[in-house]
DNA sequence: GGTAAATGAGACATTAGTGTCTCATATTTG
DNA sequence: CAAATATGAGACACTAATGTCTCATTTACC
């Protein structure tokens, strides 16, 4: 059962989509199908054929990052290792996919795969936290979410500062 | 010269609308004019009698926004303090006008008035971070633009934190 | 209370973007 | 080379929002 004939999109064409996609929705979030289209040298009806909506393709973006900041992220993380050092590995692991997903932040998607995605990270992150506790690193009376945000948020100004040159990876 | 005969616009009305407006742009930044006008139990013909577009609305609710932020720092700046009292000083007089502004991080505004007032934050900023270095609060080859941005991003944390409820004024 | 001006309601044209469809062309596959 | 199929180009209908306009109604001022 489902056995397309033969293929169902060139896979040239499929990579040249996402990867304009990406370019040119985090460059402006708000950008339309049709810039995206020209970016990744495709006609419009290309674009619609694959992904049949615009939320579609966002989704599969946004799918597509946090696949690849989770796999990112148990790439570096070594079991055993103090917190602090695999807070450490986490932010060498994320912060430089940067320059191709800060768009996330503003250009919202309500896929349930990214949410269930972006909810790993929290998870990761919150146990993290409690860890950095429990070694001293972080003192018990500060609101863990609190922490958590704090971290998140260093993640996104360090994106911000490589995206405006005075920082780099 | 410039006489109008009575009045060209109701306090009341002008009040209405830049009330509700920062509200619901706060709740959600791609609001319409027909939301806002609803939500300031407003004519929709009105908004657009006394902002011709969309973006004069959101440019005098930018204009606003940091003339309220710099009144604000002024206004707790206490010449001759310390650095660091003068850096706590700024985040008591910012933190509490987040759930007006936030959406502003979004929503962005050309406005040569409002890039001005932002400007003028960032140098008050700047010098505050050089003092800083100057007391040995800030080590001198942490980048300055950096630790601007952390400043920054503290309190846009702090306002989603609050926005969220898991931290309060 | 009377008058002038501000407002509300709604019709209207315009624009920009989305998503669908068709057909000619290019490309892959066998 | 031939057949199958993915693509490009463009026409089309549809939608949502913007901005303009008019006219009846309400409000404020003298």
């Amino acid at each position: 059962m489902n056995t397309p004939r033969k293929h169902a999109i060139r896979p040239a064409t499929l990579e040249a989509i996402v990867e304009a996609a990406v370019r040119v929705l985090n460059a402006n979030a708000g950008a339309t199908m049709s810039e995206i289209a020209v970016q990744a040298g495709v006609g419009r009806a290309t674009l619609h054929r694959h992904f049949r909506t615009r939320d579609d393709l966002v989704s599969a973006i946004g799918i597509r990052c946090v696949e690849e900041m989770n796999a990112a992220v148990r790439a570096q993380a070594t079991a055993g290792q103090p917190a602090v050092d695999r807070l450490r590995s986490m932010f060498r692991a994320v912060i430089p996919l940067g320059d191709r997903y800060s768009f996330l932040g503003t250009d919202y998607t309500d896929d349930p795969k990214v949410r269930e995605g972006y909810a790993t990270q929290l998870h990761w992150a919150e146990a993290l936290v409690e860890d950095l506790k429990d070694q001293g690193d972080v003192a018990r009376d500060v609101p863990s979410p609190w922490v958590v945000a704090q971290i998140d948020q260093l993640v996104w100004t360090a994106w911000n500062a490589i995206a405006e040159g005075y920082l780099s990876v």
